[in-house]
RNA sequence: GGGUAGGUGGUCGAGUGGUUAAUGGCACCAGACUGUAAAUCUGGCCGCGAGAGCGUACGAUGGUUCGAAUCCAUCCCUACCCA
């Protein structure tokens, strides 16, 4: 029995749009989700009980390569592993370093074998070969962990691509055979192939034939026009088997996510709503309100008249932009809390709209709200 | 009354005869951020102008000089010390 399963509840007529449960070891998931990212083993600024009560979190992730540097996995493991280590006993997953490989790409070499990187935090050398990533993120304990992969820069030659997405199947391959904890983590495969159609479609074969209990799609929304990145989502999920689990890597704008869901995505991740509220910017169900701005120095209402959070029903936009700009902690946490709840809120909604087979309507009408131009 | 050190753009503070509308920091204003090297980064920040540019500006006034925030004279103001 594997420790991640799929039960698909409903599908939008319309739309096509999946609703289900993830079922884990800690507990299940209701999809489409939002996970918020805890990469050191914490969402930024949040502590587990406000993601519990206030956000209503039901997944984090948090980040392989940043915990093997520090604390070291080892370290993670003796206090009890992750969920223990940060008291959070619902599910987490584990990314697999992947994302780093394009985001450190100055400081790391890529061979067959493996990543060598330069650590960020003081020059020392690490290699991290597929069998390396099994055992950190097994010692971790997340209840889903990523295969080892390289996420591709855009633009990127379909050379390269097609040398790389190759390797991260063989990739793929090793991880799962050095995999040991299948009964209670769930190994994902991460579908890559850039922005190549024939790429994407070979890569997602190659690793269905593995069969992982779920699938990802990564080397999206790294930086490609909104438009590209609409064509690349909607060709690769249908390719995605139809009872797992498929998590679309690095999404976290309210258009994004609603787009993910109607391609048929169940799960999707992001930094943007925890970073943009440490930079003083709030997600709102009428656009994005910057709050460090000057216009708002005496508004008085909270920053989302429709928000039901923590922070909207006792706090206005006048008291954080001057938390915000006078540097103080509590105003990256209040926006914090916000917006990482208008995004489960959010997504509580798209399950309730794909139930009423309509969410090509709620998208249309929230981007109208939102100030959104329609793609 | 005497002495010493000073007065620079919102502020602190460089500059001490030309390439200076004047380095920096802060404050202020705006933008970016999408599997977190990010409580970060970028841009703007005298006025007018889309721009080339024009006008005004380094306490005040006058002077030296081809040219002054920078040199000189007088005055005003500030801080500290002595009486």
């Amino acid at each position: 029995m594997s420790a991640i399963t799929y039960e698909l509840l409903h599908i939008d007529k319309n739309s096509g749009a999946r609703r289900g449960v993830v079922h884990t070891p800690h507990g299940d998931i209701q999809t489409p989700i939002f996970m918020p990212v805890g990469t050191q083993a914490t969402v930024k600024a949040m502590t587990p009980e406000e993601l519990k009560e206030e956000v209503q979190a039901q997944i984090i992730l948090s980040n392989t390569y940043h915990l093997y540097l520090r604390p070291g996995h080892e370290l993670v493991k003796e206090a009890g592993g992750l969920h223990k280590f940060m008291n959070w006993d619902r599910p987490i997953l584990t990314d697999c370093g992947g994302f780093q490989v394009f985001s450190l790409s100055d400081l790391r070499k890529i061979k067959e074998e493996g990543v060598e990187f330069t650590s960020h935090l003081d020059g020392s050398k690490h290699f991290f070969s597929p069998e390396r990533v099994m055992e950190i993120e097994e010692a971790l304990g997340a209840d889903i962990i990523m295969a080892f992969d390289e996420c591709v820069k855009y633009p990127e030659t379909y050379e390269y691509t097609k040398q790389s997405m190759e390797r991260t199947t063989r990739w793929a391959k090793r991880c799962k055979d050095a995999h040991t904890t299948a009964d209670r983590q769930g190994l994902f495969g991460i579908i890559q192939g850039g922005f190549y159609e024939d790429l994407r479609e070979q890569s997602a074969k190659d690793l269905i034939a593995m069969d992982f209990p779920g699938y990802a799609i990564g080397g999206i929304s790294v930086g490609e026009p909104k438009e590209e990145f609409l064509k690349m989502l909607k060709f690769t999920a249908p390719l995605m088997p139809e009872n797992k689990p498929r998590y679309l890597m690095g999404v976290g704008s309210p258009d994004y996510l609603i787009e993910a869901a109607l391609a048929g995505i169940d799960m999707c991740d992001c930094v943007l709503p925890t970073r943009i509220a440490r930079h003083g910017t709030a997600m709102t169900s009428h656009g994005k309100v910057v709050a460090r701005n000057a216009c708002y120095e005496r508004d008085f209402t909270p920053l989302d008249s429709e928000c039901d959070c923590y922070t909207c029903r006792n706090y206005t936009k006048a008291y954080i932009r001057h938390l915000i700009n006078t540097k103080e902690i509590l105003g990256v946490r209040l926006l914090s809390i916000h917006n990482l709840r208008f995004l489960t809120k959010l997504m509580d909604r798209v399950r309730i709209e794909i139930e009423n087979d309509n969410l090509l309507n709620f998208r249309d009408e929230f981007y109208k709200n939102y100030g959104y131009t329609k793609e």
